[in-house]
DNA sequence: TAGACCCAATCC
DNA sequence: GATTGGGTCTAC
């Protein structure tokens, strides 16, 4: 009898601890294969993490252990389906961020592969069948079956499915002329490019290159001004990678607003390339993931969870915009991709490249203290010039125009100037939707979403009110559903009211909206970008997809409507998403010879996120921004970690939330400083009540151990479920 | 996580 | 007395 320990597909810490179950079976079990089991009258999958061939009986073994043990369903895989590496780095990321095991592994595994019950109805491997020759005797054969052999033996081979004729496919297999290959086919659909070969660099690029080739160090941090030809760096240092029989990991921000950085990649690397992000379907997940793990591509591009690729002696992992938000996961298993890029360079020997306009605060400062190697790039390729740019405080009624309390005369001035000049503008507004707020005039009723409790946001063009944190919705209502007043009043803006005030204001301009709700699918966004690039329109509105790295020769004009909404929100990193957003943003406005102006509306004309941005200066902002979170003992200069308790009854839930930060105080004493407990913004999830606990600490590794023991003392529970994010980035 | 189980409320 | 609904518990 084999006896296996088990991690079930349940992700929650109280869970997270093996099971046992015996085999009977004739297979050899191995680690690291998923099995079929039942768990508590439920068929779930299980991932084997222990085996163990025992001469005991079920009856002795149980009597042991105190537990009773089933019997395995079912065996699901042959092989372990991680190597030796992921495993290891299993282990370490699970263990940083104090996660359940099962967690990680669901997020490094193509869901046709994760020990998840949705595995068995995944997708399978798919072939392509090609017919070859295998005897070219054109005896006893008609002319049809004559002419396909030809055909064949000229092409070498071809696909059965593009033979018209089955029946003469089927006679010159009979007759043992041909035979059917089988192999596994690649469902994501990538164009045939073209080797292009790298352009001459610039000495500015070649020193950069040279002083990562000379120097020893794991991680560098690239700060390079937009337009200074990273790219080229990134391609450049894959190509000596590859040279050198190592694999190369190129991580981005989104692929769906950056594509140009993949189609570079598949110009210089072509088949060599596989591509990994979530728009891609589960089947070709599956498929780029199996050409990976099989050696077949050495180079992959894609978004965070990339970062687990099964990529084989890896020897450059690069992350370009490494200050986007988006390499951290803001749910289970809470990983950052930028430590874990680092967790595996150390494993594989590799080295790590930052790279961004704006670095994050955190990888700056470590850049200042040389526990990153700071590179830099500062001059713009085609020297550029930086738009001119204007603060308009709309706290002064003088600057706004009456006839439309959103825009300020000078916005509403340059935008005119560029339309009748044919050029064109974007508007930003970080925020979708009409109007943020529906409130009742007559008794304060504010309409908020029943699951999490905040505000809905009111769309017009489909007339419902819509939550920007679940997906609930809910049609328009004319009435108050409190006091049945019919005096609602829609107060704030989004990118549907500016869209609709740039109509009103400028009846000739032509329009593009771009923000989640309107690129519904996959294509919607290159497409309204490239719509833009072409000048079906003039005037861009959107939220921060428009403000990425796209290039649009023509827009001479960039508004940004509101820079204050970044501002407003609770977290000790608005000002830093502030600046980088609005810095952005700004460098959008005049490329190529014709000179760029920016606007920035705000009610914080004063304040050094939207004074730093509108000059462009990283360097002022980051040492201002230093010293604040120096100040507020936050990162860089304070580790965190958040503590998250989510229950149905809020009372047990308040009084438990107490037990739990009376505990840290206890343990951290005056290592460390235990902020809440709070309700957070969003207040509740499903009818879950939750409150949050900030711990600030500067020993990683004591606090580590203390979250550890609160994670045994208070996790292990049914009241309640304990959520522990390490660096989370939202509060 | 989700089915089982338990208890109370509700029905006729 | 049977049925329904909500809350809690536990898993090998």
């Amino acid at each position: 009898m084999q006896v296996v320990e088990v991690l079930i597909e349940y992700a929650k810490s109280s869970l997270n601890r093996p099971f046992s179950y015996f085999y009977n079976g004739n297979k050899k079990l191995k680690k690291g294969i998923r099995v079929l089991l039942d768990f508590n009258h439920r068929d779930i999958i299980g991932y084997v993490v222990k085996v163990e061939e025992t001469n005991k009986s079920i009856d002795q073994y149980e009597e042991e252990k105190g537990f009773s043990i089933s019997e395995i369903k079912d065996v699901i895989d042959d092989e372990p389906l991680l190597n030796e590496e992921l495993l290891s780095l299993l282990d370490e990321v699970s263990s940083y961020y104090l996660v359940p095991k099962i967690s990680v592994l669901q997020s490094m595994l193509p869901p046709s592969l994760s020990p998840k019950k949705t595995s068995l109805k995944a997708p399978k491997i798919a072939y392509d069948q090609y017919l070859e020759v295998i005897n070219d005797d054109e005896s006893d054969l008609t002319n049809k079956q004559i002419e396909l052999l030809r055909l064949i033996k000229n092409d070498g081979r071809i696909l059965k499915r593009d033979v018209k004729s089955p029946s003469i496919i089927e006679k010159l297999l009979e007759k043992q002329r041909i035979k059917i290959v089988k192999e596994e086919k690649r469902r994501l659909k990538i164009p045939d490019y073209k080797y292009s070969a790298p352009p001459k660099l610039s000495d500015d690029q070649n020193k950069v290159i040279d002083e990562f080739n000379n120097s020893n160090d794991l991680v560098y941090l690239l700060e390079g001004v937009t337009g200074s030809g990273k790219t080229e760096v990134y391609l450049s240092l894959s190509e000596q990678v590859l040279k050198q029989g190592k694999s190369v990991l190129m991580l981005v921000p989104e692929i769906s607003l950056t594509p140009m950085m993949v189609e570079y990649f598949l110009h210089r690397f072509q088949n060599n390339v596989a591509i990994l992000h979530s728009e891609l379907t589960p089947a070709e997940k599956y498929d780029e993931y199996r050409k990976i793990n099989h050696g077949d591509c050495k180079v992959v591009v894609g978004v965070r969870s990339a970062i687990f690729a099964p990529l084989r002696n890896i020897g450059l992992i690069i992350l370009d915009e490494e200050h986007t938000e988006s390499y951290k996961q803001d749910n289970l298993p809470f990983y950052h991709a930028r430590e874990v890029a680092i967790m595996r360079a150390k494993y594989n020997n590799a080295k790590v490249l930052l790279a961004s306009a704006t670095p994050s605060l955190e990888s700056r400062a470590r850049g200042q203290k040389g526990v990153y190697h700071m590179l830099y790039l500062n001059k713009r390729i085609n020297n550029q010039k930086l738009p001119t740019t204007k603060i308009v405080n709309m706290l002064d009624y003088k600057n706004i125009d009456r006839d439309s309390y959103i825009f300020s005369h000078a916005l509403r001035d340059a935008l005119h100037i560029t339309l009748a000049r044919e050029e064109q503008a974007i508007l930003l507004i970080n925020r979708r939707g009409f109007s943020t707020h529906v409130t009742c005039r007559n008794c304060g009723h504010v309409f908020k979403c029943p699951t999490c409790g905040i505000a809905l946001t009111y769309h017009k063009r489909d007339n419902m009110l819509k939550c920007h944190h679940c997906d609930y919705v809910e049609p328009m209502q004319e009435i108050c559903p409190d006091c049945g007043s019919s005096y609602l009043m829609k107060t704030g803006f989004g990118t549907e009211k500016i869209e609709e005030e740039v109509k009103r204001l400028f009846p000739s301009a032509k329009t593009l909206r771009l923000d989640s709700d309107s690129a519904k699918n996959r294509n919607k966004i290159p497409e309204t970008i490239e719509a833009f690039r072409k000048k079906e329109a003039n005037v861009l509105i959107g939220t921060q997809m428009i403000a990425k790295g796209h290039d649009f020769p023509d827009v001479t004009l960039v508004g940004i409507v509101l820079a204050d909404i970044g501002l407003s929100m609770p977290s000790y990193r608005s000002n830093e998403r502030a600046f980088q957003l609005i810095t952005q943003a700004i460098g959008r406005s005049g490329r190529k010879d014709k000179p760029g102006t920016a606007i920035i509306q705000t009610y914080l004309p004063s304040h050094y996120a939207i004074t730093f941005a509108a000059r462009q200066d990283y360097e002022l902002f980051y040492r201002k921004e230093m010293e604040m979170r120096k100040l507020q003992f936050y990162p860089p200069y304070a580790y965190l970690a958040s503590v998250t308790l989510r229950a149905k009854n809020e009372e047990n839930l308040i009084e438990n939330t107490y037990q739990v930060v009376d505990f840290l105080n206890d343990e951290f004493g005056d290592e460390g400083q235990i902020l809440g407990p709070s309700t957070p913004y969003v207040p509740y999830d499903m009818g879950y009540h939750l409150r949050n606990i900030l711990v600030k600490y500067r020993d990683p590794n004591k606090a580590h151990q203390i979250l550890e023991k609160m994670q045994q003392l208070f996790a292990y529970n049914s009241q309640y479920e304990l959520l522990i994010n390490i660096d989370p980035y939202n509060f």
